[in-house]
DNA sequence: CCTCCACAGGAATTTGCGGGGT
DNA sequence: ACCCCGCAAATTCCTGTGGAGG
């Protein structure tokens, strides 16, 4: 990978290691940027477990793009290392509850993250046995092989039911496991996720919150200087990193799209046969960002999803300055774009529920408001991506079939 | 406290599709 | 080839909700 040798002509003129600029890209430790004081809070909330002793359960609220899964990771993995040398065996499992969003999908995870066959008896199949059989297992596992698990539970909030959050935090007082000890750290990106919880479950589950705050662009710019190795040696433009810092700051403060911005940067460029990375792409290298998310967002969508988000898109291009729209002038105008693409309508109920789930990707943002006297309840609805961003992308890309 | 409006959203049910098992 | 099952999409029916004004 490193090297730059191709089969396909000559080496690439702009890149050295485009790895650099993946989101997956994990930095080292002295590469965490701007978090100084977090990972030091988060550190102190957990470090009883490089002991053996329990660590404290913590929250993390933050936009995305702010460090949150990063800064978890890391110090967790510092914390095992710390242990290790203590003697202490700490296991860290990572679930993603976008990805394992019920009870039972969480469990299996965190079991099966935490196994080790060939340390235990126990076996985790993919399914066949009951909820309360995965729970049975995992604490065998952790009592067999482990003195401290630490769950990192990311995108908290999309967890259908807090039964898993009750079962982990409550898992030590409640005797489940004995030589051991459970921790959790929950990260999510609404602020008001812990209201949502019930009691029991937010007064165990939070001993301690944190707020990462947005990245200002004087660390984006720090962020985008260590990724820089990503270009060759003067490639790189200096108004460059400086510009797009600016953009990402002002915008969002949130380093993954700052760092897309840079990499599309090169990457137009590079298409456009520049020696140089030059400050005026960088606009449009925002543009391109932007657009790339939003489509990966919206993929896989059905075509009446997509009206239902068409017709939120026109109704605010056609009102720039109108927050949201309720979902029967939503309705009426979808029904409108049906006839105009030759298919039928969905019920008025079944609408609802596709606004739903784009308010459940983020994709859009329900309030729901009271007319007041005789007037009725409504629920609004408003895109929360640029409506150009997203009408480039319901119109640009026609999939095929 | 009750009413009234314009919805929201739960429950039950139907429809259509894909993957095994025989 | 056939059926059965499970699942997701969608529909129909209906009860629930918020708050200003009576």
């Amino acid at each position: 990978m490193g090297k730059s040798e191709s089969f396909f002509g000559d080496p690439d003129p702009i890149f050295a290691d485009k790895e650099l600029l993946r989101v997956s890209h994990l930095p080292e430790g002295d590469r965490i940027i701007g978090r100084d004081q977090e990972l030091k809070k988060l550190a102190n909330a957990i470090k009883d477990a490089q002991r053996g002793g329990t660590p404290n359960n913590v929250l993390i609220y933050g936009k995305t793009g702010t460090g949150k899964s990063l800064c978890s990771k890391y110090i967790t993995r510092d914390l095992t290392q710390a242990a290790a040398e203590n003697g202490v065996k700490v296991g860290v499992s990572y679930v993603d509850c976008f990805q394992e969003s019920t009870e039972t999908q969480t469990v299996r995870t965190i079991a099966q993250t935490l196994n080790d066959p060939t340390q235990t008896d126990v076996t985790v199949p993919h399914t066949g046995v009951s909820t309360s059989d995965y729970y049975r297992r995992l604490w065998e596992i952790l009592d067999t092989r482990l003195d401290v698990g630490i769950v990192i539970l990311d995108e908290i909030d999309k967890l259908e039911d807090d039964n898993v959050l009750m079962q982990l935090s409550r898992a030590v007082e409640a005797g489940k496991v004995t030589d051991s000890t459970l921790g959790v750290i929950g990260i999510s990106n609404k602020i008001r996720y812990k209201d949502s919880l019930n009691e029991r479950v937010k007064s165990s589950l939070s001993e301690r919150d944190f707020v990462f705050p947005p990245y200002d662009a004087n660390q984006l710019r720090e962020i985008l200087k260590s990724r820089a190795d990503a270009f060759r040696e003067g490639v790189l433009n200096e108004d460059v990193i400086p510009k797009v810092a600016a953009l990402a700051a002002k915008e969002h403060g949130d380093a993954r799209k700052a760092i897309d911005i840079l990499r599309y940067a090169g990457e137009i460029a590079q298409a456009n046969g520049a020696e140089q990375v030059r400050e005026k792409f960088v606009d449009h290298a925002r543009e391109q960002a932007e657009t790339d998310r939003f489509r990966e967002l919206i993929r896989g969508s059905t075509p009446h999803s997509r009206y239902v988000l068409q017709a939120l898109t026109i109704l605010s291009l056609d009102n720039p300055n109108k927050e949201g729209f309720r979902t029967t002038t939503i309705y009426d105008l979808y029904e409108e774009i049906c006839r105009q693409n030759g298919s039928e309508s969905l019920s008025l109920r079944r609408v609802r529920d596709l606004l739903k789930e784009h308010a459940f990707l983020d994709v859009t943002e329900q309030t729901r408001r009271s007319g007041g006297s005789a007037e009725g309840s409504f629920t609004e609805h408003q895109l929360l991506e640029d409506p150009e961003v997203v009408q480039s992308v319901l119109t640009g890309d026609i999939e095929p079939e």
